[in-house]
DNA sequence: CGGAACATTGACCCATGTCAAGTGTCGTGG
DNA sequence: CCACGACACTTGACATGGGTCAATGTTCCG
């Protein structure tokens, strides 16, 4: 998944890289800052903008009439959301700590992206990449044991920290529990339990709740995929 | 999910029935047969086109190591699969009955939406709605019980039944218990219990394995969701 | 008609949910 | 600076939904 943020690579000596037309729309764009769980946007409110992550996190989530959430993906700097909606959004979008947001009318991308084939292309390529995000979840939770749902989202996380160029074996996950839960589809004591145990066993180390450290990378990738299972 | 598809309201006069780019340059791409079973493409398989249903139903797929399998849709009639691949496939595309496929070459896809961004509108609604597609399952598998999560599969099947003009509550299902099962993420076993119970219930009806009736949907809506529970 | 694939049903058991208690940890106000 | 309350997290005991294994029934096609 590697995201459409080469622009956060390839950082301007004197401004060789050509930014593409959505950078360039989006540097112009308004700010907007969202305190942690506060609401970006909520299930049903009109679709009047896309919002690029600038800094911070956000949850997007579903719920269910008795409350029971899924979250179907979390939006990191560089991470587009609100595409893909028509009218009126299906989900909700949460900060999950301090955010800033660019924000983009709906209707001034619709104008570009009719001018300009190249623009709705990456538009295209945005939402194709969160499709095989969320169809790798789903492999997730419909598949894996709890542990092996946990070790996946470690992983996960590991190699999207790789790939911003921070230490893929060290990062700090700025979800809670619950959120995590909510993700894979497991109770925040399962979760808990899970991280305990892969802390017993060395897998892991953690300073501080949300700091993690990833000791033994080889195994964990040996869980995530079902080792010790029938067909292995 | 109306679309913005103004494109397909504003067309010429004469020409009454005016059928869309896609429709056209589909109607003159070559037809592929596929039996039962057969694969249309499997993972790593380069995305050389993009396919439309015809007649018959696709499982698009995912398999981990050990053989477990998350089916993450089904291609009916006039879906499009093959989308949002760059390079090579991410999952298998099977047929779980005799099939028709119009086969366009992404190649030409691509050129005709680069001249044409009403065409790369239609592409982009389409991920659309099978992220969409994506997320609601999700929901479900992440967070519904067996029984909810068969009673909503049938109840999304009825919905596409009455969509595309046929008996929402009297339909046949054309895939196996199996399918089923790796689509909910649960087992042969559990899929058939919850089905014998509704049955059992009489909340629905069967004729031969396949052939389901529904005869209470509003009881099996309230079921769907979460009827029963806490907070519900 | 026969066999293979698919489906149902039952008995058992385990992974994970539920409920409950207890332990940090952080931010606020005294 | 400390005390307090609110949360988030951990841990334990227990319950249970759904998985596993196994036997049997059914359907469909050659």
């Amino acid at each position: 998944m590697q995201t459409l943020s080469l622009q956060a690579v390839a950082q301007p000596i004197v401004d060789t890289r050509p930014k593409g037309i959505l950078d360039q729309t989006l540097a112009q764009a308004s700010l907007r800052r969202v305190e942690a769980k506060e609401f970006v946007f909520v299930e049903g409110d009109p679709t009047t903008h896309v919002f690029r992550v600038e800094t911070g996190a956000i949850a997007l989530y579903k719920v269910l009439a008795d409350g029971r959430r899924q979250i179907v993906g979390f939006a990191y700097p560089g991470d587009l959301i609100g595409l893909g909606a028509e009218g009126e959004h299906v989900m909700n979008a949460q900060a999950i700590k301090p955010t800033r947001l660019r924000c983009l009318p709906m209707a001034t991308l619709y104008r570009s992206a009719a001018a300009d084939p190249a623009l709705g292309f990456k538009l295209y390529e945005a939402l194709a990449r969160e499709l095989a995000a969320t169809r790798d979840l789903m492999l997730t939770t419909g598949q894996r044991s709890a542990t092996e749902r946990v070790v996946s989202f470690l992983l996960a996380f590991s190699r999207r920290s790789e790939r911003i160029g921070q230490d893929p074996c060290d990062f700090e996950l700025p979800m809670t529990r619950a959120d995590i839960g909510d993700f894979l589809g497991l109770t925040i004591e399962t979760v808990s339990r899970v991280i305990s145990q892969l802390r017993r066993d060395g897998l892991i180390a953690l300073e501080s709740g949300h700091r993690v450290r990833l000791v033994d990378v080889p195994t964990l990738a040996r869980i995530a995929d079902g080792a010790g299972r029938s067909a292995e």
